[in-house]
DNA sequence: GACGTGAGCGCG
DNA sequence: AAAGCGCGCTCACGTC
């Protein structure tokens, strides 16, 4: 069946004109085709070759694969659906629609919505999501993030359920991906018996309260009641460390129907009205028989903290962070984004977005926006997230291996929480001496980089000095008026310049660069991060993440302390130097040894691997090192055995194989010596292995050869682990996701090496956060005067007062090592732990080995 | 001017 | 067959 429109009739001529696609296709401005049985609309990209030709949509390559699943569903692409492309004309040679032509062939697309009326649309793909919902969502038209949603659009009266598109599933031919697509189709039709969405008006649920005595009324019936309570803030930045921070707006709701709003330190109350308000405000805060919750409990619990000088009891739920553990992909925790996948809400902070400003200044201004505007909007996400904590309780009931590690995580960000308010010390004169004698050293080499020949060169070509911090210009620099051969491609497949590149090349220009880019990394984007975030009290206050890392490790951010130099020397003392304890207390690390080796051995329990870290005399790096080197073990040095550990063995594990393995770790060798003093390449020679590349002949280097029959030797030894690997490929093909033993899951498009790797490192981080909440409870009831100050993933960085650092330490090692594993009896073989301090008053760059009596 | 992306690079 | 995984920050650059 045709569609409604003709060619003619097909959107405003004037849109056509301008997208100008008709003029160069067989079937332009093509109409919808299909019988709707089920009133379902599919809406994919753009006409193909075939489709083109014969003016029906999917038909081609894609649509047969999308053809086949229905019908495995007992569906007909035909009959059950109405099908219309996103732009519907086909572009040459396929491809991918333009903006503007996505912009101008939309009414076509509405036109249709609004005759056919579906009761459901499948958005096919990324371009068909960024067309839907173009101009309501700025940028990121991923599909991975949209995919999965049943979302109610009241626009148009229907669900919209995004999908992969089909031709994708296709191009990438990989099992993994084309089981997701199925398990996608498969539950968007078992939405097909939905009834219509029903649009709810929540803005008359808002009571926005401006008058006195109606807001002690209102919180004292909070107050004994005793009812859970979701609450929110409006706040004058995101850090309330820094100078003169302001609590605007409260708003609470502690049921789905109503919510309520006042103004706290927004310009409206006397002295003594405002004395009054905090005060029972922060009574309720304190009763602990009112559970909170809210979306992202560490903000407000830091800002009661600090601006209301009050600790918040009965802390029950963080709505963020539980929606991070049901839903692991990226840029889906916000209150934003799940009021519109849920509710279809859409765009309810429009009247107050321009007042918080994006840029650095240390306050927004939402101290000018109109008081109604902002008690509505604050009063929005109140009820919003009342109704998100409520729908959350009853999905974590039923996915029931999520509880636990709903309650880690709860314990955890209250922990981070004590942690961030701690802060670490910092010594912002070193960091301002340090930062500008940086700058007089990168003036230095820019000036020796712009008298090299290159530089000259590149002046005589273009007419201007060259940017030695653009790519793009150094690319032109090197492999065009240089005409230099590239060794190295980046993810687009552009021709590299990083750091591997540049040392390949080896001259002074090169040389200097590479100097000059590590003195602009430390001074940018460390010593100029920790001035800017060094608060009044001479603190830095970071905070640390549990709803980003997809493999529900942490992240730490403004600053991240998770990333400061440490390998490399120079950068090390210019970052570390001014990251200092207390007065009179010292810095103290307590790393996890080799932890996510023995989380790997506790999830495969190979015999091999769980022999290695039973036995303290034997050591799995050494081994293999041997074998690879062709050494006797009395020869291989630290570093040696560090590079087999890192560029082999971690990376075989991880999944990748001798080819890129020969070229890294070849690499990472140069210059070494034996233990005798010979040199490692001279060794390697005597014994018949080298290392070369022949582009494109394929020919395996001797040394290639030698770690191709390394590696099946490996995968002999560990093939319990290899086991481990394909079952767990398994488990993700038959479930759709992967689980942890520590109570979570990832699912969605995985690759191989995520599928082995998710599970090892998620559940090793889990390790040191549950130490974490140990230890900082143990440091409380013990009333110890020492602070846990960061976390790095496997370790605990502490500003320990001198005389508590035996306890200290005798604690922590006893809750890593041992109560750990009364806890967790998944943990089947030894934890260890190294325990590094620097002296008193001395910075974190000073610590050492902390040898115990 | 705001925003997103790519390249590069720091850590576990 | 296959080119470890996970993050955050900065700059350049293109787009609207």
């Amino acid at each position: 069946m045709k569609g409604f429109f003709s060619a003619e009739e097909m959107g405003k001529p004037d849109f056509c004109d301008e997208c100008g696609l008709f003029r160069t296709c067989i079937t332009p401005k093509m109409s919808y085709t299909g019988n709707g049985n089920k009133k379902t609309l599919i809406i994919a990209e753009a006409p193909g070759e075939e489709e083109d030709a014969k003016g029906i949509q999917l038909i081609g390559q894609a649509g047969q694969l999308l053809r086949t699943c229905l019908n495995k569903l007992n569906l007909d692409l035909d009959q059950d659906f109405w099908k219309i492309n996103s732009v519907n004309c086909r572009p040459p040679k396929n491809r991918k629609p333009t903006k503007k032509e996505l912009q101008c062939c939309k009414p076509n697309v509405e036109k249709a919505i609004e005759e056919l009326k579906p009761n459901f649309i499948w958005l096919m793909g990324t371009v068909a999501v960024d067309s839907f919902f173009m101009s309501m969502f700025s940028g990121e038209p991923s599909i991975g993030k949209w995919r999965r949603y049943v979302i109610p659009f009241h626009k148009y009266n229907c669900w919209v359920i995004p999908m992969y598109h089909p031709s994708y599933i296709n191009r990438v031919k990989d099992t993994k991906l084309q089981m997701v697509f199925e398990n996608d189709l498969q539950y968007a039709v078992s939405c097909l018996n939905l009834e219509r969405p029903v649009e709810i008006d929540y803005n008359n649920k808002i009571n926005k309260l401006t008058n006195f005595s109606i807001i002690m009324e209102e919180l004292n019936k909070v107050n004994n009641n005793e009812k859970p309570m979701f609450f929110d803030y409006e706040t004058s930045s995101l850090n309330p460390y820094k100078a003169n921070q302001k609590i605007w707006s409260v708003s609470f709701a502690t049921s789905s129907e109503e919510a309520f709003a006042f103004p706290l330190h927004y310009p409206y109350w006397d002295e003594i009205e405002l004395f009054a308000i905090e005060e029972m405000w922060k009574t309720i805060l304190k009763n602990p028989k009112i559970l909170k919750i809210a979306h992202h409990l560490k903000f407000e619990d830091k800002w009661n903290r600090t601006v209301l000088n009050t600790k918040t009891q009965g802390w029950d739920w963080c709505t963020m962070t539980t929606q991070h553990i049901l839903d692991d992909r990226a840029g889906i925790t916000g209150l934003k984004f799940q009021a519109f996948t849920r509710w279809g809400i859409f765009d309810y902070e429009k009247n107050i977005q321009k007042y918080i400003s994006t840029n650095e200044t240390t306050q927004n201004n939402l101290d000018k926006a109109p008081l109604q505007e902002l008690l509505q909007y604050g009063g929005l996400d109140s009820l919003f997230g009342f109704k998100l904590w409520e729908e959350q309780k009853l999905e974590i009931c039923r996915k029931k291996p999520l509880q636990k590690g709903n309650a880690l995580f709860l314990e955890g960000i209250k922990a981070l929480c004590d942690v961030e308010e701690n802060g670490i010390g910092a010594d912002k004169e070193y960091y301002e001496q340090e930062h500008n004698r940086l700058t007089e050293e990168i003036f230095k080499i820019e000036e020796t980089l712009y008298a090299c020949p290159e530089a000259l060169i590149y002046k005589q070509h273009t007419g201007k000095d060259i940017n030695l911090k653009s790519t793009k210009e150094l690319n032109i620099l090197l492999y065009d008026l240089l005409a230099l051969t590239p060794e190295k491609l980046t993810d687009k497949g552009k021709n590299s310049v990083d750091f591997e590149s540049l040392n390949l090349i080896q001259t002074d220009f090169t040389r200097n660069l590479v100097t000059y880019r590590k003195y602009l990394k430390t001074r940018d984007t460390y010593l100029a991060q920790f001035k800017r975030e060094i608060c009044p009290d001479g603190r830095i206050h970071p905070t640390f993440n549990l709803h980003f890392a997809r493999t529900f490790r942490s992240s730490s951010n403004d600053p991240n302390l998770q990333n400061i130099p440490v390998r490399d020397k120079e950068a090390r003392i210019s970052c570390r130097t001014g990251l200092i304890p207390s007065k009179g207390n010292q810095i103290g690390e307590v790393d996890f040894s080799s932890l996510e080796v023995r989380i790997m051995a506790c999830y495969t329990n190979d015999p091999v691997l769980m022999d290695y870290i039973n036995d303290k005399t034997t050591d799995m790096h050494r081994d293999q090192a041997i074998d690879i080197l062709q050494l006797p073990a009395s020869e291989i040095t630290k570093e040696l055995r560090f590079h087999t550990k890192n560029s082999i063995v971690f990376a075989f594990f991880y999944g990748s194989w001798y080819k890129p393995c020969a070229e890294g770790f070849w690499k990472n060798i140069k210059g070494l010596k034996t233990v005798s003093g010979v040199d490692i390449y001279k060794h390697l020679k005597s014994k018949g292995l080298e290392y070369y590349k022949v582009a494109d002949l394929g020919i395996a280097s001797s040394f290639e050869r030698h770690l191709q029959k390394i590696e099946i030797k490996f995968w002999e030894k560990y093939k319990v682990t290899k086991e481990w690997t394909e079952y767990q490929e398994n488990f993700y093909l038959r479930h759709g996701y992967v689980e942890l033993k520590t109570g979570f899951r990832r699912s969605g498009y995985l690759k191989r090496n995520q599928i082995t790797n998710t599970p090892v490192q998620g559940s090793a981080f889990h390790c040191l956060l549950w130490s974490l909440i140990e230890l900082n409870k143990e440091i409380k009831s013990r009333n110890l005067k020492s602070k846990i100050v960061c976390q790095i993933h496997d370790s605990i960085v502490l500003d320990i007062v001198s005389s508590e650092v035996q306890e200290i330490v005798k604690v922590t090692r006893e809750i890593m090592t041992e109560r750990i594993r009364n806890e967790w009896k998944w943990i089947t073989v030894p934890l260890d732990v190294e325990i590094e301090l620097a002296p008193i008053d001395s910075p974190w760059l000073d610590k050492e080995e902390y040898k115990e009596d």
